[in-house]
DNA sequence: TGAGATTATAGATAAGTATCTATACAGACA
DNA sequence: TGTCTGTATAGATACTTATCTATAATCTCA
């Protein structure tokens, strides 16, 4: 017994089999954008480039976001887990900047 | 003084003030952001730049990523959402391509 | 050493979301 | 028309996460 094709089916051609893009890639990929994809840390990372030095401490941002300083922490933490921005500890406080040669390896994964 | 940022946006930005980058803005940003920042989508965006006229429909992406059509479809709407993506009817099909205006425009956030 | 200031961590909670199943909608064709 | 196929939507659920309060850790200085 031969099954006739619809002509739909065939008209949606398979793609090219291979996978395009690995998973291990995606979801590194991923946690890197996610980390950039809140507002929140927008505003840290614009508060930042915007400051004297281009580096901020966590009592510098506090205020001005109005969030508790824990929330301010966290948010830090999550950038820098990808390196997007260091900490440097000066006496009591500790200085955020940006780490420019990360942001480039981002930009270039729209690039690419 | 230009700084060298970056963020393409800080650079706009006033040196002091309350409020660098505008809350209404940040959360615009981080919408079009969100939408990138998946695995499955950026799965779902390399398979669309990969296929043969750089489109794509539903069915074509299911298998592949081992996902059923639902969550395909949710995947799809929400980078349509942003226009990351077209979709174009074609008959029975939904075609989806890449906008690639509004890819370079997010590709620009990072580049400055 | 102890007190005060700054930052980090722990735990709880509410909001968001990725995924599923079930179902509705839309187009093609006999 | 009615049926089949492809896509979208609705609702439920489990997982993630942004935020808070409370507390610990770290540094400075008297």
């Amino acid at each position: 017994m031969v099954k006739r094709i619809p002509l739909q089916l065939l008209d949606c051609l398979p793609q090219t089999g291979a996978e395009p893009l690995a998973r291990d890639s995606a979801e590194a990929m991923a946690k890197s954008l996610k980390a950039v994809a809140d507002p929140t840390r927008l505003q840290i990372l614009a508060m930042i480039a915007a400051s004297e030095n281009q580096e901020s401490c966590v009592c510098n941002l506090t205020e001005p976001l109005n969030l508790t300083q824990p929330t301010i922490s966290h948010h830090l933490k999550k950038l820098a887990e990808v390196g997007l921005i260091d900490g440097e500890r000066r006496g009591t406080w500790v200085w955020y900047s940006l780490n420019k040669e990360r942001w480039g390896q981002i930009a270039n994964l729209f690039n690419g």
